[in-house]
RNA sequence: GCGGGCGUGAUGGAAUGGUAGACAUAUCAGACUUAAAAUCUGAAGGGCGUACGCCCGUGUGGGUUCGAGUCCCACCGCCCGCACCA
């Protein structure tokens, strides 16, 4: 009797693996091409549970697609520049480049010992010169197809940092790193014409049948596709070039409610009474204070301004209303200006209210209800209201039906049209960073902005930076920055802002088609394994990368990289949930929580005898102390371990919370299925034995259940089927060769799972070549029926008893039987069946 | 506020409208052992009962159905996404 060693084991198998080259992604004719892609990892430096989760499922797929005779396509990159390298270097010295890659070592080595079945040979990081210079051709080309342009863009900017924050970055009005207040400021920035799509990637959400319905819904929600009606108040007493104020509404319906005009503080005529009037600019100032984000919109205070202008009501012209300044407008959402309609609007209610202007309702519950209001009246536009000032339309209708008779109504009648509108802004790239891609224009006071040549690609970032000040290094570079102009030849400077890093993980998935070209991507090869036929990841990217990406696709079609049908680059989405760990807390003298590491707690106590506090599963954090190491778990029981726990006991989709019982378990279940192996193979080969149709009956369902479990997903439900297969396969007293078939058979269902026990059992019993590139067991259907069917017999659809009949008993026979057994007859006690209904091979129900 | 999801033993969770609780953890009992660990075997939703068995049971209340954890309606609770969006 041999020992099961993962250690040693995995190593020979992952070697194996690798000389024979099985996981090398070749162009081929002859099979269907399959593309496995999970997100790539930034490179932190350690991989943790959720990498390992992530990666075994998009193995476990990837393995089954090989074994199903599939070519295919399972890559592995990083998403390699960021700010964390910047802060790193910041921190503790040195660069971020050096500390990027030797990361990406680190983590590489930690990962490949989870033998997966990666084709390494296509890895790249985005901060690779090769990738990100092919980025920056791509860029070129969108910016030639209208694809990129630049405006002047409020952003959060932090004035000690000197850089652009994301709205992420900032925390309670503040700069997340810096701590300063931040400020918004108006900067020049490079866009993507994302809202040119808007309606194309709303529209398309439909067609993502393979994708989760929350995220299709998430991005419905974000691109945010609204109908109104948009018009011009005209205005009295306002600057010249000012006379009228174009305002947009989703609620036409309420016109005759409006009691004032608000105004953004960045609206062109807010500009000009800025310039003008010292009060109209303290308050626009004061505006300004606070970041963009919607948490320091969300806990400003509402103030407003009172401008002295009017304007005319456009059904009304003698009844005039109040121009108002208000920080709550926002200048790139519709048109920066609004009518308030207080009555049927909460925020205009409490506007109203504290600038004394007048409520007016234009509908209400019913006929008889009371027009003073005592708060707004907001009712769903689905609701029937009764229309008090009405003016289009019967007076009880909905609100969707208002609303179109409005707009109808306000177009033939000359004041304004229907127009639909989108909250999806276009992509600001710019950033003021250093460690991105550097975006490939050129500054020339005789030309403006000039786009580098093709032939200067790639504009490689210099090594040689100080990031000891705070700003952008690249900005005080003395010799990165000077450049000659591409168009004319004089001394001209270099754009010094890089690009989000979203755009680095948003084109990522077509180069892995031909990794090391010297075009972004090659035609044949983008159009032979496009599109990604299962693409895994988390649910935090549900909006931001994936609608990035699905712009990409469509930007990169538009401009000739990628081929026709790839405007929707991931065919299906899985998105997993996390791996979490119980909290074990204590408290200091005053109060406060003290956390210990898993390693430190015994059965609920320290190892002084403190009993600690145990706090429901979270993720796992390195603050909160409830981190398990995969490397620990890959040296103490093996990534076969690892990979099976973190895919049995909870559904993909659901976070799975790991427990050390829950590891050994796995560990010992595995040891279990290699001592049966050793068990078989020691068996004598001529052993007759009893039992072998059974057991051959109870693989074939294994086959069908496990196979079925990983094309649906259900990998939790998958290891419980083989869990089960397992038990009975021991408990056999099937002769040799059923139970050697029994056990190989085992071992294929598990290699997606875990791939080096099976290969070992595979080759222990003499299996042929590699179990990784063994054809996929098939169920054979005739088995999967035995000859006797086990019935439960319902009466009034109660379980009171069950029958054993032949498999093939037709409807009648079966009733037959079922009336004839000794419980139902005591418990129909004489009362006639009203009807019985046989459900076959499933049920029996007898209605009395 | 708007939108979505989820509520099943002590725990994680199974269950194409057809035997609720598969599989696993934790628990208990037994075998092996001088003993423990490991391993193996078994028990186990709650209640009543010696037992055959009976009653109750998937958040709560109703409905559809021969039959509901599953479908429909309402409510309660939890979780997630979006949101001064005009």
């Amino acid at each position: 009797m041999t020992r099961y060693t993962p250690a040693e084991i995995e190593a020979r198998w992952q070697a194996a693996w690798s000389r024979d080259e099985v996981f090398k992604a070749v162009r081929s004719a002859d099979k269907p091409k399959y593309y496995v892609l999970e997100m790539f990892p930034y490179p932190s430096g350690r991989i943790h549970m959720g990498h390992v989760r992530n990666y075994t499922m998009g193995d476990v797929i990837a393995r089954y697609r090989l074994a199903t005779g599939h070519n295919v396509l399972h890559p592995m990159g990083w998403d390699a520049f960021g700010m964390p390298a910047e802060n790193a270097a910041m921190a503790i010295g040195g660069h971020p480049k050096d500390w990027t890659y030797d990361n990406i070592r680190d983590m590489r080595d930690q990962m490949k010992p989870l033998g997966l079945s990666i084709d390494w040979s296509r890895e790249f990081a985005t901060c690779d010169v090769a990738y990100y210079g092919q980025q920056q051709a791509l860029f070129l080309d969108f910016l030639e197809a209208g694809l990129v342009y630049r405006k002047n863009a409020v952003v959060n900017w932090d004035p000690v940092d000197m850089t652009v924050l994301a709205n992420e970055q900032v925390e309670q009005g503040r700069g997340w790193r810096s701590g300063a207040l931040v400020e918004r400021r108006e900067l020049t920035q490079w866009f993507f014409k994302i809202s040119d799509h808007s309606e194309e990637l709303l529209d398309a959400l439909d067609r993502l049948e393979n994708w989760p319905a929350k995220v299709r819904l998430m991005q419905e929600n974000w691109i945010g596709k609204s109908r109104g009606l948009q018009f011009a108040f005209s205005t009295i007493d306002a600057p010249d070039g000012h006379d009228r104020i174009e305002v947009y509404t989703t609620r036409p319906d309420t016109l005759l409610g409006a009691s004032f005009v608000g105004i953004s503080p960045d609206h062109p005529l807010a500009k000009v009474l800025e310039r003008e009037r010292e009060d109209v600019a303290a308050f626009c100032a004061e505006c300004r204070k606070g970041g963009t984000t919607e948490e320091a919109i969300e806990t400003a205070e509402k103030l407003g301004f009172d401008t002295g202008i009017r304007v005319r009501h456009p059904f009304d012209t003698a009844h005039e209303l109040p121009v108002y300044i208000a920080n709550f407008i926002l200048m790139d959402y519709g048109t920066g200006a609004i009518f308030g309609c207080p009555a049927h609007d909460q925020r205009d209610f409490e506007f109203a209210t504290k600038y004394g202007l007048p409520i007016i309702a234009t509908y209400l519950p019913s006929e008889d209800s009371d027009e003073t209001l005592t708060e707004a009246y907001v009712p769903a536009k689905t609701e029937n209201v009764f229309y008090n000032r009405g003016f289009a339309g019967e007076p009880h209708q909905t609100g969707l039906e208002g609303i179109d008779t409005a707009i109808d109504f306000c177009e033939a009648n000359g004041i304004g049209q229907g127009v639909t509108k989108f909250r999806l802004r276009d992509w600001g790239l710019s950033r003021q960073r250093y460690w991105g891609c550097p975006i490939p224009v050129v500054h020339c006071d005789a030309c403006g902005v000039v786009p580098e040549k093709k032939d200067n690609l790639p504009i490689e970032l210099p090594y040689d930076v100080d990031l000891s000040v705070p700003g952008n290094p690249l900005d005080r570079h003395p010799t990165w920055r000077d450049t000659a102009c591409p168009s004319c030849g004089k001394p001209a400077q270099r754009e010094t802002d890089t690009m989000d890093t979203f755009v680095d993980s948003s084109w990522y998935f077509a180069r892995f088609t031909a990794p090391h070209a010297d075009t972004p991507t090659v035609m044949e090869d983008a159009a032979y394994w496009m599109n990604v036929d299962q693409y895994i990841g988390g649910i935090e990217h549900a909006i931001l990368h994936l609608l990035y990406s699905r712009f990409f696709a469509r930007a990169m079609r538009i401009t000739g990289h990628l081929p026709q049908g790839t405007e929707e680059p991931f065919d299906a989405l899985f998105t997993q949930g996390m791996v979490t760990h119980e909290i074990y807390q204590t408290r200091d003298d005053r109060g406060r929580p003290v956390y210990h590491l898993p390693e430190d707690v015994t059965d609920g106590k320290l190892a002084d005898g403190t009993e600690v506090e145990i706090i429901p599963s979270a993720k796992m954090s390195k603050s909160k102390k409830n981190v398990v190491d995969p490397i620990n778990i890959i040296s103490a029981y093996g990534a076969d371990t690892a990979r099976w726990f973190v895919l049995s006991d909870s559904p993909p989709e659901r976070d799975v919370e790991w427990t050390a019982s829950g590891a050994e378990a796995a560990f010992k279940h595995l040891t279990r299925v290699w001592n049966l192996c050793d068990r078989i193979g020691a068996m004598d080969k001529r052993a007759q034995g009893t039992g072998d149709a059974e057991l051959l009956r109870a693989m074939h369902v294994c086959i069908h259940d496990v196979t079925m479990g990983i094309e649906s997903f259900g990998f939790n439900a998958a290891i419980a089927k083989l869990y089960a297969f397992t038990a009975t396969l021991q408990k056999s007293k099937a002769g040799y060769a059923a139970q050697r078939e029994a056990i190989m058979t085992l071992a294929q269902l598990m290699s997606p799972m875990t791939p080096h026990l099976a290969e070992d059992i595979w080759a222990h019993q003499g299996g042929e070549g590699l179990i990784t590139t063994a054809p996929w067991p098939k169920a054979d259907e005739a088995m999967l029926v035995s000859d006797t069917v086990t019935l439960p017999i319902q009466v009034n659809g109660k379980r009171r008893a069950e029958i054993t009949v032949p498999a093939d008993m037709s409807k009648e026979e079966v009733e037959k039987a079922a009336l004839a057994d000794q419980a139902v007859l005591r418990t129909l006690d004489g009362a006639a069946p009203k009807k019985i209904i046989v459900v076959p091979g499933r049920i029996v129900n007898v209605v009395v």
